[in-house]
DNA sequence: GGATCAAAAATTATAGATAATTTCTAACTT
DNA sequence: AAGTTAGAAATTATCTATAATTTTTGATCC
């Protein structure tokens, strides 16, 4: 994970509170305090309202103003929302990005996808989902798309290690395998449809909660 | 054109930077100095800063670090890749927001384009333009996806006042029409087909630059 | 005992000042 | 004359301090 000395403080204290953020370390609707912040980084506060703004921009805390910044909340319906953006978008992104595919980028592509069904737990599983979508959408060329699908990409990582915070079971990913095998016989809209559902997949098992009573809890697993 | 008093300092900035840039006063690439800013709006740079961080998060402008904050440039590409991105952002708003769309929502829609059919200049008639798009697809209850397309509009935007500096002719909007009729007819799939080939569209028109030679500009009139 | 209000503590927002980096200018060398 | 390099000016990034706001705490009143 690539620290980024030469970043602005501003940039290396946001990416540290949005690992934290999307893996649950810090609770949805906890509130961040940018004194304790600039303690614990050893800065002054002003990097860390950049840091805080930043973090607002992604989508992953909101600030009221003069009240401070929390951690954004998310319910069902923003798991769906962000499923659909996503659904929308990388199609889109797929579609522009299916001529200029190489058979390289697709057997990089089919080995993150080992990697997923051999990975132990949710975090590297993710990490090994995230690269084979970026690896396919990458060629499209599009950078405002690709940014704000990574940004989609880590509300739907927040979601997943909320969900699967402690139970993991390994699963082999069909979907991905179809898109690749798609891919590879230039039938780029078969690949794109299939993409698109697998997106929108969304899981959802029974949690049991602290309290000893079950819900359900929902995330995008595509 | 809403103030927001009660906003933040650094908020009520990025708003004011935010219409100059998209309105053209500010050039593409020109760097935006926090001292100078600084000192029009009679506050320090702090609140400048944090201004700066939010139009680079709409894709307003683009940050390096220790270098200074500039005007995004745009091109060709990204004009077309922000009316791809918008049209399948706004087709699955309207989907969502079909159902929910209400006979009066859809009379206001109506104004909103004859609004637009009376406007004299580019600036009314992309407010007309932005309106209809808003009224229609706010209903869809998705306040990401809806955010996502403002910062997308407020990027149309941009290209059209760089394409219609000065000249503009009065145009009746056919495409928001026939959306309105398929919608009142219960027809979404329809609408939605339409809206997402009338953003796509993308205008041009020779424009005689400074030096006299003439240059194709392009813009998204939807 | 619960609610209400006021003072205190904590926190956010802004201002002014300092240090570090980059850009600009211009002289100097080849 | 063109390129290079050193110094100066401008600019960014950060820190410390101050003002304004909100939340919390505690005491008072009903």
């Amino acid at each position: 994970m690539a620290k980024g000395t030469d970043d602005t403080i501003a940039v290396r204290i946001s990416k540290v509170l949005a690992d934290r953020i999307i893996s649950g370390a810090i609770e949805p609707g906890a509130r961040l305090r940018q004194d304790h912040v600039a303690e614990e980084f050893h800065t002054s506060h002003v990097p860390v309202r950049e840091a805080f703004r930043r973090l607002e921009a992604q989508g992953l805390a909101i600030s009221e103003p003069r009240r401070g910044v929390r951690v954004a909340a998310f319910d069902l319906g923003e798991v769906k929302e962000v499923a659909e953006m996503r659904a929308a978008l990388e199609v889109l992104a797929l579609r522009h990005a299916a001529p200029h595919l190489t058979a390289a980028i697709l057997d990089q592509a089919e080995e993150a996808t080992k990697a997923g069904d051999k990975s132990r737990d949710v975090r590297s599983w993710e990490e090994a989902n995230r690269a084979f979508h970026r690896l396919i959408l990458a060629p499209c060329g599009m950078p405002r798309l690709l940014a704000t699908i990574d940004d989609l990409h880590a509300a739907s990582a927040r979601f997943l290690f909320a969900a699967w915070r402690s139970e993991w079971e390994t699963r082999t990913d069909q979907d991905h395998r179809a898109i690749l095998a798609a891919l590879r016989q230039g039938n780029a809209e078969s690949a794109a449809l299939t993409l698109g559902r697998h997106v929108q997949w969304i899981g959802r098992k029974p949690v049991r909660t602290a309290s000893g009573t079950t819900r359900e809890a929902f995330a995008i697993v595509g």
